[in-house]
DNA sequence: CCCAGCTTTGGAAGTGCTTCCAAAAGATGC
DNA sequence: GCATCTTTTGGAAGCACTTCCAAAGCTGGG
C-alpha cells in the first residue's frame, strides 16, 4: 500500500519519485538523464510520476555527482560597451540553446579580472571561460593553463589560448582604401592609443593602405583622444581627437578612417559643432557595425559580432569534450559597409543600405 | 609522520586539507567559512596549508550542503536594449560586491519566460530571482508564489511581488509640462503601443500634463510606430510615428514628448531627413536616459537605471534572509534632464548638461 | 524445461562540502 | 587540586544526485 502524498512540500527528491514509481532511484536517474537502458513503459511511467510530482532535480547535486558544472562563464570588460553587448548576445543565445548556464563577470580594471578568474576557476564551477579583449596579465595566464579549464579569447590573442578576433589589418586597409578611392585625400585617422592589440593593428593597415596607394603618411594624420575608458575605444576620445584635428583648419584631412564607430560618433559631433558637415565636408568611415552605426548612416567595417559569440561557445563548448585540441585562433574578416557617412552614396537614394543587417529568421529559434 | 605531497593532482579535497593541518575536517571547513569558534592559531594553520596546497572549495559540494546557490539571476528582455543593459550594470555590480553569482536568460519572447523561470526555479539553483520588464503570464506567477522565491520585478509591477519601477505618470507629466512651458504648442506624443504599463502611464501624464494647462486634447496628437520588438520601444517605431506627423504637414505638432530616447532617436533621423530641425523646428524631450541620450545632447527624464539595479539586487537579498516581508513597490521619480533638443538653452552655451550624470567615485568600489 | 547471454533494474558507494553532537581541552573559582 | 563552565575540536551524518556492480528478468536455442 503506497500512499500517495500530494503535498508538494518543496523536499521532494528522486527517493521520493523512486518510491511513487515503484522503482529504484538508479532507475529514476536513468530515465531523466535519457539514459538507453529502460524499458519504454518504466520511462514513461517514472515521467509521470515525476511530472505529477513537479519533481526538480537539485542542480548542484548533479552537479556535484557528474563532476561537471554546464555553466561557462564569461568575463567582459565594464559591458556599457555596445561591441561586447552584442558578441553577447550570440553567446548567450547559444549557451541557452545548449542549456548551459551562462555566468557574467563584468571587469571594469585589469586588477579585477584576476580575482573574476580564481572565482571562476573555483573547481568544479565552470565548465569553460570566455574572456573579452582583454590583455592578460602573465599570472592569470599561468593559472588559467595549469587548471586546464577551457578557454576561448574573444577579440585578442595570446600563443596560449583559442582565439576569435577579426582581421584589423584587413578591415583597415579595406576602410582606408575606400576612402582614398573615393578621392578624399587626404586621409587621417582617429585611433585608440596603441596600448590594445586592434588599435595597433588598425593602425598598420591604415598606413599600409596609404603606402599602397602611393599617399604619403605623416604622423598628424593620426591623432588619438585622451578619455582612455574603454583602452580609449569611447565616444568622447573621437570627440577630442576630432577636435584636434579641427585646429589644424585648412590642413586638415579630408576624411578619416576611425578605429570605432563609437568614436566615430563622437568625432562627427564635433564636426557638427564646428559646421562641418558629413559627408559633404569630410568623409568618415567607421569600424565594428554596431547598432548605432546603421542609426547614423555610418559606413563602416562590419564585424560580425553575432557569429562571434556564437561562435566563441562552440568552440570552448568543443574543447570542452576534446580537451587536447590544437590551439585555433579565428579571425573574421571584416566587410565594408556603404551608408552615407563616407560619401559615396551621395547620388543615390540616400536610405539605402547596400547590404542589409543580418537579422534573424522568424523562427527565432536561433535568436 | 605525516608526508607532505605537493602535486597538486586537482582532485584536493577539505580531506586533503585537514590531514596536511593536523586537524578535523570540521575545522577546515569553519575556517573557510569564518566560523569564529577556532583559535587564531588554528585558523592560520590552516590557511597557510590551504594556500600551500592553492586549494578551492569546491563551489557544488558547497551549494548543495548549505542549501544555498549564492546565485541570483536575471531574466531579461533580450540585451539588445540599452535601457535594460544599464540597469544590468547596477545587478552586476551588486551582486559580485556581496559575492553572489549573476546567472543571465536572455528571453526574445513571452514564451520563453516560462521555460526560463522553471530553469531558474529547479531546486537550490537560484536563490532569487530578477524579472526584467514582463507581464507575466499567470501560470508562471503561480509557479513562482508556490516556490516560495525571492523575486523581485523591475519596470512592471504586479501585486504578487516586489518590484522597482520608475513614476512613469510623473516622468511624463513633467516632461510635458517643460514643453508646453516653453510654449512650444502643440506638443504631440510618440508613444509605444499600449500593450505595456509605462506605455500606459506616459500616456496618462501626457493627458493629464495637457489638461492641467489648459491645452486641447485630440487623438491625432499621438501616435504610435508599427514596428513592435521590444514593446514598441524601438528606433524604427519612432521614426514610423514621426513620419506620419510629419505627412500632418502644417499641422503637426512643434514639440513631442517620446516615450523612449531609441524612438527619439528614430523620430530625429526622420525630422532631419525631411529638413525640421531640432530644436528649432520641433522641440524634443525623452524618456529614460540611456547613454545614448548625451550624445544626442537630447533633453529627456531620467531615470535611475544603475540605482535601480542595485536596488533590486539588495531587495532581493533582503527578502531571502527575511522570508515574509510586506511586497514592497519601490518608485523612482524620473527627473527633466534638459540638454540641447527642447530648445530651452538655446541662448546659453549649448554643451553645457545642467546635472552631470552621476559617476561612479573612482575608488572603483563601486562600479 | 534449462541455460547462456542479453537487457533492465535496484541500490550501495561515491561526489565534496557543512553541521550537529559529543568529546576534549582550557578557564575559572573555590 | 578539583569541579564546573566554556571553548574548541573531530568526525559522523546528511545534502541530492550519478554510476557502477551485481542481481533479476527476459529471450530464444537446444
Amino acid at each position: 500500500m503506497v500512499p500517495k502524498k500530494e503535498i508538494a512540500t518543496h523536499k521532494l527528491t528522486i527517493y521520493d519519485v523512486a518510491r511513487e514509481a515503484n522503482v529504484g532511484v538508479g532507475t529514476v536517474s536513468r530515465v531523466l538523464n535519457n539514459h538507453p537502458s529502460v524499458t519504454p513503459q518504466t520511462r514513461q511511467r517514472v515521467l509521470d510520476v515525476a511530472a505529477r510530482l513537479n519533481y526538480q532535480p537539485h542542480t548542484y547535486a548533479q552537479r556535484l555527482a557528474k563532476r561537471q558544472s554546464e555553466t561557462i562563464s564569461a568575463i567582459i570588460p565594464f559591458f556599457t560597451n555596445y561591441f561586447f553587448i552584442e558578441i553577447l548576445q550570440g553567446v548567450q543565445d547559444r549557451i541557452s540553446q545548449l542549456g548551459y548556464d551562462l555566468v557574467l563577470y563584468g571587469v571594469n580594471n585589469l586588477d579585477q579580472v584576476e580575482g573574476y578568474v580564481s572565482r571562476a576557476l573555483q573547481r568544479g564551477r565552470v565548465d569553460g571561460i570566455l574572456l573579452f579583449s582583454m590583455k592578460l596579465p602573465e599570472k592569470v595566464i599561468l593559472r588559467l593553463k595549469e587548471t586546464n579549464v577551457p578557454v576561448v579569447l574573444v577579440d585578442t590573442i595570446s600563443p596560449y589560448f583559442d582565439s576569435i578576433s577579426v582581421a584589423n589589418f584587413d578591415g583597415a586597409y579595406a576602410a582606408t582604401t575606400h576612402l582614398i578611392e573615393l578621392g578624399r585625400l587626404p586621409v587621417g585617422m582617429v585611433n585608440a592609443p596603441l596600448v590594445s592589440t586592434p588599435a595597433v593593428e588598425r593602425l598598420q593597415g591604415y598606413k599600409h593602405a596609404l603606402e599602397t596607394h602611393g599617399v604619403e603618411y605623416s604622423d598628424d594624420l593620426v591623432k588619438t583622444g585622451y578619455s582612455t575608458k574603454q583602452d580609449g575605444f569611447n565616444r568622447e576620445a573621437g570627440y577630442e581627437a576630432m577636435v584636434d584635428f579641427i585646429k589644424m583648419g585648412e590642413n586638415m584631412p579630408k576624411a578619416f578612417f576611425i578605429s570605432s564607430d563609437i568614436q566615430a560618433m563622437g568625432a562627427i559631433a564635433a564636426l557638427s559643432e564646428n559646421e562641418l558637415r558629413v559627408p559633404d565636408d569630410i568623409a568618415i568611415v567607421g569600424f565594428d557595425d554596431i547598432e548605432l552605426a546603421r542609426h547614423l548612416k555610418l559606413t563602416t567595417m562590419r564585424q560580425p559580432m553575432y557569429q562571434m559569440g556564437i561562435l566563441a561557445v562552440d568552440r570552448v563548448v568543443t574543447r570542452m569534450s576534446n580537451t587536447n585540441l590544437e590551439i585555433l585562433h579565428t579571425t573574421f574578416s571584416p566587410t565594408l559597409i556603404v551608408r552615407e557617412s563616407c560619401g559615396a552614396l551621395r547620388n543615390s537614394d540616400g536610405t539605402r543600405e547596400p547590404s542589409p543587417r543580418v537579422t534573424p529568421s522568424s523562427e527565432g529559434s536561433l535568436r
